[in-house]
DNA sequence: ATGTATTGATGCACTCAATGTAGCAATGCA
DNA sequence: TGCATTGCTACATTGAGTGCATCAATACAT
């Protein structure tokens, strides 16, 4: 890596601890874009260079995980079904995003904020739709004979809605990381067996 | 209703009508809230008297739909288990949204604009995440005992994941409003059955 | 009917997120 | 060494959203 992509590389981190720091101090509302530039003796404008917006200093890596997922379906395994492949793209990803221990409570912080500011919420939702019809469109590839293209949207959907959904719900009820995580890979298989009763 | 009620109704309507036409005239970022007071004769502050954001005078009417969902929920019937009443709850919601026929190509150019339309997009992700929560929160509470908290979350989520996610997948594809309602009633059950196999 | 309290609409001033543009300076590369 | 690239900056501007004081119409009580 070149010396230019290391220094913009860390204008941006420095950027993203600025943020993190701040919210944690003043709130998320309270703490102004400038002021974010400012404590990390960067201009208005370059914070709007690294991210397209205030939320996405929060949400800084989620795009690399979805073509994680999306390999996984392509490498479609002989004599797995289209069940067993998303779960197993799923499976990867949740991996994936619990694999990289951030800082002491780096993460806790995200998550608390992520639950706690409308904007931000947001911003994950609209993320978590566009990976998840990128999901549909590459399980219906890889089965096209199986599934149409409303079957795998459906399929799909409902495998990430009940994995997010128990996420929330097991972080509300203040579980541990592991005990979410270990919900997040059992939703699937606990509503399709109640759906299907 | 008084006549004060009234008139607020009908610059609130003012206000939706003025803005469903500019949107379709020149495109959902190139209007101005301004321009949409003033095509109803109205100030901009009045705009946000009535709507907390520019996105929401797009969603107007989702709010009711959720409460009759979770009263469907509360309305336990005997020998109905969860997965069953909480289909009812989903179809109750469906029915109730495809049933009121607006004028003309009002609902279209809606559809229209939320699948297009990022921010809008994002803000009824946000309302749908919400709905979702209060719908497994009534799921839980009318069968404690079937389902704890986290997996009557996992439930809901997968079984609304799947009835939007397929309607999204079925909109797509250029299907009929008919066509589109039919694959969303489907949706879970398609999804379960793959799922459990 | 008259006085009083609500309340919907307005104007004004303001904050802040986000974008366009032009310029500067350090880096990469020939 | 000379030239192109590019990350950062300053400046100006737009537009969403809020707080506040005010006005006028409606509701309501006596």
């Amino acid at each position: 890596m070149g010396l230019r992509e290391a220094k913009k590389e860390r204008t941006r981190e420095a950027l993203i601890e600025a943020a993190l720091r701040l919210f944690e101090e003043k709130g998320y509302e309270r703490t102004t874009v400038a002021q974010i530039a400012a404590a990390a003796q960067l201009s208005t404008r370059t914070f709007f260079l690294h991210f397209p917006a205030k939320e996405d200093v929060l949400l800084a890596d989620s795009a690399p995980r979805v073509e994680l997922g999306v390999a996984a379906l392509a490498e479609r395994r002989p004599g797995e079904g289209p069940a067993r492949a998303l779960l197993r793209a799923i499976g990867a990803m949740v991996a994936d995003a619990s694999g990289k221990d951030l800082p002491s409570g780096v993460a806790a912080a995200r998550t608390r904020l992520v639950a706690t500011e409308p904007a931000v919420q947001a911003r994950l939702l609209q993320r978590m739709a566009t990976a998840q019809t990128a999901l549909a469109e590459a399980l219906h590839r890889a089965y096209p004979d199986e599934l149409d293209a409303v079957s795998a949207a459906a399929v799909t959907g409902a495998a990430i809605g009940a994995v997010s959904s128990a996420a929330v719900a097991a972080l509300r009820q203040g579980q541990t990381p592991e005990q979410v995580r270990a919900a997040m890979l059992r939703a699937p298989a606990t509503a399709a067996a109640h759906l299907t009763e």
